[in-house]
DNA sequence: GTGATCATCTGACTAAAGTCAGAGAAATGT
DNA sequence: ACATTTCTCTGACTTTAGTCAGATGATCAC
């Protein structure tokens, strides 16, 4: 076995010491650090609500209104009530807020430059390739699978980019037509479920169940982000869907799918899906297949 | 050009954001973060002085008397007087402390292999070279050319491991005999110099200078560490070197070195070095090289 | 031996970070 | 329509973190 852990723990002490410095650098700036990563975490993305700030930034609510009205009394950012929900509060950066940005923005990116600047050109491109390799497994290692409604915001936009991409792959496409809505009744609990992988905020899976009859549920819409394919994502949202499919107390799962998707037809048998006869009139399915719950 | 300066900072707010637990996981000990932080690092090595601690953790030295009086008046620590040296103090932990140390070492092991838990083995090997790799272009980037006195410390464990090298390199054995101390009075200030690189505290390099005559300096002694080669720092030192020599206001460089050690002749040659006549009596030296200076 | 230097400690601070308990406004469930 | 929940804000705090200016004692250079 690979020791990971210690390899982890090892690197995280170099890698603070050492970067610790891009963080730091946001001293410097005449600005209290939490000041200074607020405004930069505002900065990153445009509109942003309080909420969503504190969820990234893991601040209390009191103090994050603090911190808020220091930087709006600078006049770094200006603070207004969504019109969505009158709750909450969406932050902008206003043009002075923006100049201080970029300078954060600057001063980090020297830093950056600095570090790396004794290594040479292929030294720098293996760096590159190993901190990306390091990130996207760090990412996938940590995404959440949650359960959110068929019409979210963030399912809607999974199951239109996998219903744009089977248009693309299968021959002769794919005509969603109203599916998005019609089936959303069927994914929804009680008699069914709608989950979403997410790394940190963007969408990169889905999956849906749907129960058929008391004895069996039907996996539906199993789709990984590109670029984030060959991480197991599939592997454990399929996981994922078989231990809520048990929880709601089926006895078997079935599936049905293309005959061009062979990545997903090779994950399904790799888990234990063996072929069953033609259960629904999917026009686009060719293959079925079926496995029963442990329990 | 690969933009590793994008890919730095996109890794470190990934990472800070991800492993920044690792870290407030010493939070939960019921210790604040600094105490937690001096605790662990006084029981990673064993006997430390404040003034190392003081060097790595960057602390003030009465806030750092400050936290290690906390520390001792929950009897995780002793301190005591350096027997070496009056002035410094060692800190060693207590039974009470190495078994809190061990708590928190756990419970940084557990979040760690939480962490990587969802990947499989094949990920997490390769999250382990991608992590490994970009620890050690990072140790090496961040590198530090310091002169010091030849007879110091990490001075003669450099050389003295050097030797050690050669002997096992060289045939026929190589005898340091008396150069060790023979030597320091040559590359010592204002004629020569004596050149350590450092990661963190660990010599991983050295190299000197000895003036010859008005014209000609020599470099003698360089050494990079086993498990640092390949990764630049001879080519660096050796520049280093050079600059030094130039500032010294010497118009060519000299240097001799024994058949055996390939790399390093392929070294010089590749930085501008030409073979030249023998210009000393050393018994151990196989090749003459020559390079002016720029200026 | 003596003056300079070095390392630690103490007292007296300040600023930043973070917590907690409500109050008040808007949305939601029934 | 009314109770409940969800968010944000404010006031009143505490704790950490960090700085600065000496004082004290040990060591070093000459």
């Amino acid at each position: 076995m690979s020791d990971v852990e210690l390899t982890l723990r090892r690197f995280n002490r170099s890698f603070t010491q050492r970067i610790g410095v891009l963080d730091s650098s946001f001293l410097g700036s005449g600005r209290p650090l939490g000041e200074a990563r607020l405004l930069f975490e505002i900065g990153a993305a445009e509109r942003v609500t309080t909420l969503e700030l504190r969820h990234r930034l893991g601040l209390d609510s009191g103090y994050l209104s603090r911190l808020l009205r220091a930087l709006e009394s600078d006049e770094l950012v200006v603070v207004a009530p969504d019109p969505d929900d009158g709750r909450r509060r969406v932050v902008d950066l206003t043009a002075a807020g923006r100049q201080a940005w970029d300078e954060l923005d600057a001063r980090s990116d020297e830093l950056a430059t600095a570090l790396v600047s004794p290594l040479t050109e292929r030294q720098r491109a293996e760096l590159d390739r190993a901190l990306e390799t390091a990130r996207r497994l760090l990412e996938a290692a940590t995404v959440r699978f949650d359960v959110v409604d068929p019409e979210s915001t963030d399912a809607v936009t999974a199951m239109s980019t996998y219903f744009a991409e089977l248009d693309e792959r299968f021959t002769g496409g794919f005509d969603p037509g109203d599916t998005l809505t019609a089936d959303a009744e069927s994914m929804r609990a009680p008699h069914g479920r709608f989950v979403v992988a997410r790394a940190d905020a963007t969408v990169v899976a889905c999956g849906g169940i749907v129960r058929i009859d008391d004895d069996t549920a039907e996996i539906k819409r199993m789709w990984v982000a590109e670029g984030w394919r060959g991480l197991g994502l599939g592997g454990r949202m399929l996981a994922d869907l078989e231990h809520r499919i048990e929880a709601m107390g089926a006895a078997r799962i079935v599936l049905d799918t293309n005959a061009v998707l062979t990545e997903a037809i090779t994950m399904y048998e790799r888990h234990g899906y063996r072929p069953t006869d033609r259960y629904n009139d999917n026009p686009y399915a060719q293959r079925w297949f079926t496995k029963p719950c442990r329990s």
